[in-house]
RNA sequence: GGGGGUGUAGCUCAAUUGGUUAGAGCGCUGCCCUGUCACGGCAGAGGUUACGGGUUCGAGCCCCGCCACUCCCGCCA
């Protein structure tokens, strides 16, 4: 006989009937003549209650022993609980289940860790967690989280079918591609010293999939990306990849903000409100200091770069003398800031450059400050007003060029947030979500120290069309039609419209790029050469997958929205891998390792 | 590659800042308990203080090294 219900099933209705549920034994009460089992299965929990007089002695017994988690089945017959012992914290309180049969499938050993508390489950050591990531899994919360991931994906995968896309799976086994992010290579038993690469997206093949006439593309696709690991960045990760043919911008901003519409309310329930809105590059980071704003919260940065043009505070106006700007936030409320923090903030302006950071206290009405003592008082009044000044407030400053001036403040700014939200000043509804789309990117930037343009996002990016004539006597002005969807300050995906024309490539890959002809057709011939045979004006984007996923569920990490994730050091815990490889594989594949590793 | 944090019982954390036998809650084991749902009560077991050195009369605590996990910078076209 198998279950006939699952553990978040039965209500007052079902009284009377006998089922049978399989699950996880979530807790046990034993009250010396009565004994409460709380069932668990995915759905939910119910309650069994063995009774003496009902339950045959030798199965109370072995009810009796059972340890958290061991898997059991319960046949028993559902009632209503007794007046004043519902339980109004899980769905099934207002039922318990009499058990009249028990059968252990399977006894558990004692826990590492107990995961029926969600309260101290979620403070377990993460190293633990992931070592034991199946008992992890069973928490509700990472059950839910799983759940969400399923439900999201196969939101989307209906939605874009709906709009008519083809879902085309690309190969995962590719070439290497060595401009961009460090791949993982694949050596190749065939032939030796050739390797397979990993790729870091399908970025090639989704366009080549344009030019074979797909017109709309779209894939969960998992990426490789051999660099360091962060919160938010997985060796192997999952894609919203797509790509579309005969569109401009506006169409993949439509698609997009349908797309995320249903998202949300497949995943939350929410309504977001569309279009979002669309800031520049450039205001961007001349407002919030960073080109993925999160514009939850204020603290924008003010310009006084003509208020301190003449100051007599060198620092200053000396910047501002050198082509730079000086700018200013408020940290409401942060005049209390501790010693620790202000290093912390110095340290941020002295990583990219900076001498050092400006800033002002405003404590029992006075400014208290290193560097007041150089402004006049129109220069304090222009500070007052257009920083809103109050008592509380802590001012802190920037004078550089004008993209180092912004980034030290962009950081500063969020670094303040964070400080602000520990004091409970701060407070950002858990529900509020600000999406917005950045566009206008510069095509491209310069590499000092190479002495070269490379590509600000990736060579395959048009150029806005009436900024093509300043390709050559002006880089630095091209805008890309490359545009990132942000939300929350997180960067969620980014995409541009593709340059379809040969000649056009061919000039970004060797005028601009400076890219040998010889290396160029080794490394891109193929898309060259398909790009003669008839290429549709095309476009597309990339959605960070776990990342959508982690917005959803509430959480910074995308460890806990993926189901095996790898630790900082790109290892598995519970498989210990990646490990070593016999010496027989090796051999095959015509692999000498000159290293041992450390460990035995 | 660099910087910060953490590591003490199975788990989460203490240990009066270098001083007697390293404690608590939960879990575990045993006993008691017929309405619990964080059940309750009594008793008990459980420690190479991550690891390796050093300083000291004496180290969980200080110093050096090392390992693991974690956050950040670099990196991530």
């Amino acid at each position: 006989m198998k279950r006939t219900h699952h553990c978040n099933e039965l209500r007052p209705a079902h009284a009377g009937q006998t089922v049978i549920l399989d699950g996880w034994v979530h807790s046990r009460r034993d009250l010396g003549g009565l004994l409460f089992i709380d069932l668990r299965d995915r759905e939910g929990r119910t309650q069994t209650m063995c009774d003496p007089t009902v339950l045959p002695a030798e199965m109370f017994d072995r009810a009796s022993r059972l340890h958290s988690e061991s898997v059991v089945r319960i046949t028993g017959r559902v009632r209503v609980r007794p007046e004043g012992t519902t339980n109004t914290r899980i769905a099934t309180g207002e039922i318990e289940v009499i058990v009249d049969h028990l059968e252990v499938l399977n006894d558990a050993a004692v826990l590492p860790f107990s995961i029926d508390d969600p309260e101290i489950a979620n403070k377990v050591n993460e190293e633990l967690r992931l070592q034991y990531r199946y008992l992890d899994l069973r928490r509700p919360e990472m059950a839910k989280n799983l759940r969400t991931r399923s439900k999201v994906a196969i939101a989307i995968r209906s939605f874009m079918d709906g709009e008519g896309f083809l879902e085309v799976e690309t190969p995962t086994l590719f070439k290497s591609t060595p401009e961009g992010a460090r791949e993982f290579l694949v050596p190749n038993r065939r032939e030796p010293g050739t390797f397979y690469a990993l790729p870091q997206s399908p970025q090639q093949f989704k366009q080549i999939l344009m030019v074979s006439g797909v017109e709309r593309y779209f894939q969960l696709a998992r990426c490789y990306r051999d660099e360091d690991l962060r919160a938010d960045r997985q060796p192997e990760f999952t894609q919203v990849d797509i790509e579309m043919s005969f569109i401009d911008r506006e169409d993949i901003y439509a698609l997009i903000e349908g797309l995320l519409k249903t998202v949300w309310k497949t995943a939350l329930g929410m309504d977001i409100p569309a279009p979002f809105k669309r800031i520049s590059f450039y205001e961007a980071l001349n407002r919030w200091g960073i080109d993925k704003p999160d514009t939850r919260f204020g603290m924008e940065l003010v310009d006084f770069t003509e208020e301190f043009r003449t100051s007599s505070f060198k620092v200053f106006s000396g910047a501002v003398g050198a082509g730079g700007v000086v700018k200013a936030i408020n940290a409401k409320g942060l005049a209390g800031a501790t010693q620790g923090q202000i290093e912390t903030m110095t340290e941020y302006a002295k990583s990219f450059g900076a001498k050092g950071l400006a800033f002002i206290k405003v404590e029992n009405g006075e400014w208290k400050s290193p560097i007041v003592k150089f402004f006049t008082p129109a220069e304090k009044e222009a500070l007052t007003a257009k920083l809103a000044i109050q008592e509380g407030d802590l001012i802190l400053f920037a004078a550089d060029q004008w993209l180092t001036a912004c980034e030290i403040l962009g950081k500063i700014r969020l670094y303040c947030a964070e400080v602000l939200k520990g004091q409970g000043k701060l407070t950002i509804d858990p529900m509020r979500f600000d999406f917005l789309w950045v566009v206008d990117f510069p095509l491209l930037s310069y590499d000092k120290e190479m002495n070269r343009w490379y590509s600000s996002h990736h060579p395959f990016t048009a150029p806005v069309a009436e900024d093509i004539p300043l390709l050559k006597e002006d880089p630095k002005r091209v805008r890309g039609q490359h545009y990132d969807i942000v939300v929350n300050g997180v960067e969620l995906g980014g995409g541009s419209i593709r340059i379809h024309q040969p000649d056009v490539q061919k000039t970004i890959f060797e005028e601009i790029l400076a890219i040998p002809p010889d290396e160029t057709r080794l490394r891109f011939g193929y898309m060259l050469e398909a790009f003669r045979f008839g290429a549709p004006p095309h476009g597309g984007i990339a959605l960070g997958f776990d990342r959508l996923i982690a917005i959803l569920c509430g959480t910074t990490s995308i460890r806990d929205v993926i189901a095996f994730p790898k630790t900082a050091k790109g290892t598995c815990l519970m498989t210990d891998s990646p490990g070593p490889a016999a010496p027989r594989q090796l051999r095959d594949l015509h692999i000498e390792v000159k290293a041992a590793p450390a460990k035995a």
